[in-house]
DNA sequence: AGCATAGTGGTACGGTCGTATTACGAAGGA
DNA sequence: TCCTTCGTAATACGACCGTACCACTATGCT
């Protein structure tokens, strides 16, 4: 046999020439041709580690959200998290947003995902419908421990608030990505927004 | 000549054509052909309307903005919307969530179009920036309205509040086409956050 | 040493897509 | 009346796409 090469990091570094080529021409346009060149191999070693296109499709999403809850959970453990669930939730929707070009290409592909989602049922069977839970757990918590500890607004429904939160961060960052908001503007809507939650108690 | 036929009603009605085919295939997946098929007509009449199919995407993009402009409009005036600022607002908000097989198609191609927008600079320089801002305005104006009247938290900012609303109605939406909320839950979340914009003064 | 086989490359094949070409009927103005 | 021009149709063309097929190489095992 020729060099045993290991077919998981071969699948890996397609996937990440399907993500760039993708970010930058539109998930729709990119062609098996295409993430071979971008990978720097042939169009038969594509076929050959993915078989068909749309698992290779199947696996970039795949991989692209792998990626992503990765970088998020890092910022959320270093750095900015230390200093209690407000500083947290804000780090964790602020991070979501389209900033800087791997977010931008995040954001672009999963909504085209999302999209073609809708009408491919192929896609629909995906797993990307637990992630968002994650996220609506995870901030649902920091606002229960952020209203026992009077940091926040007793009076509003911790989950409910939680989904909106993270509803509004995803229509801005949308609205980042297609040119109409400026990354500091959708930033400051979240914060304000944050502020009117994360009131403490002045009893 | 032959029959002279109205322009503009032919192109209304390949247009619609499109918009329902794309509706139920998707975007991505919709030929000249299959407008033609769906609007029963032959192809050639399509390329003799529109000419390319660039310009038969643009055209749908702006027949998909009309006639939803058009049934928020018509909804806003008839109906729900008399009773003060904040029926009108919730109507406002509620009405844009796909809760119909209309407004389901709507939400799904403006958000496949503006998706595409990203990648190609011809749909960028498209007209559908400004309809946002009218959403955008209308509900500032609403929320000063009731900040003036008394009737809701004077302390906030009307145009970020308005804008974050916005921004999580459109989140909410895609939440529903994608099938991860239904559209009951998402109408409630927007209510509860409502609830807390438009809270009575009470000095 | 030699062979079976994992890995890689080149290329051909249907199919479909957007567009262009050609042709023809039908109506209204001269 | 006729002829110009608008509307409609059928079909052809070239390009590209995903997939399949065939050929070759080089390695690890026996």
């Amino acid at each position: 046999m020729p060099k045993r090469v290991d077919h998981e990091e071969r699948r890996s570094q397609i996937a990440e020439a399907l993500v760039r080529v993708a970010g930058r021409r539109g998930l729709h346009a990119v062609g098996m041709r295409d993430v071979a060149a971008e990978a720097g191999v042939s169009l038969r070693l594509v076929q050959y580690y993915f078989g068909t296109k749309e698992k290779l499709l199947l696996h970039g999403l795949q991989h692209l959200t792998d990626r992503f809850t990765a970088r998020v959970g890092a910022r959320l453990r270093a750095g900015d998290a230390g200093t209690g669930p407000r500083a947290t939730a804000e780090a964790l929707l602020l991070t979501s947003l389209p900033t800087d070009e791997e977010s931008r290409t995040f954001h672009l592909l999963y909504t085209s995902y999302a999209i073609l989602s809708v009408t491919d049922e192929a896609l629909a069977a995906q797993p990307f419908i637990d992630n968002p839970d994650a996220a609506e757990d995870a901030l649902t918590g920091l606002l229960r421990q952020a209203q026992e500890a009077g940091l926040a607004d007793p009076g509003v429904d911790a989950r409910t608030e939680a989904i909106g939160l993270l509803a509004m961060a995803a229509g801005l960052g949308t609205s980042i990505l297609v040119g109409q908001r400026r990354p500091e503007s959708a930033a400051e809507v979240l914060r304000h927004h944050l502020d009117r939650v994360f009131t403490p108690v002045t009893p």
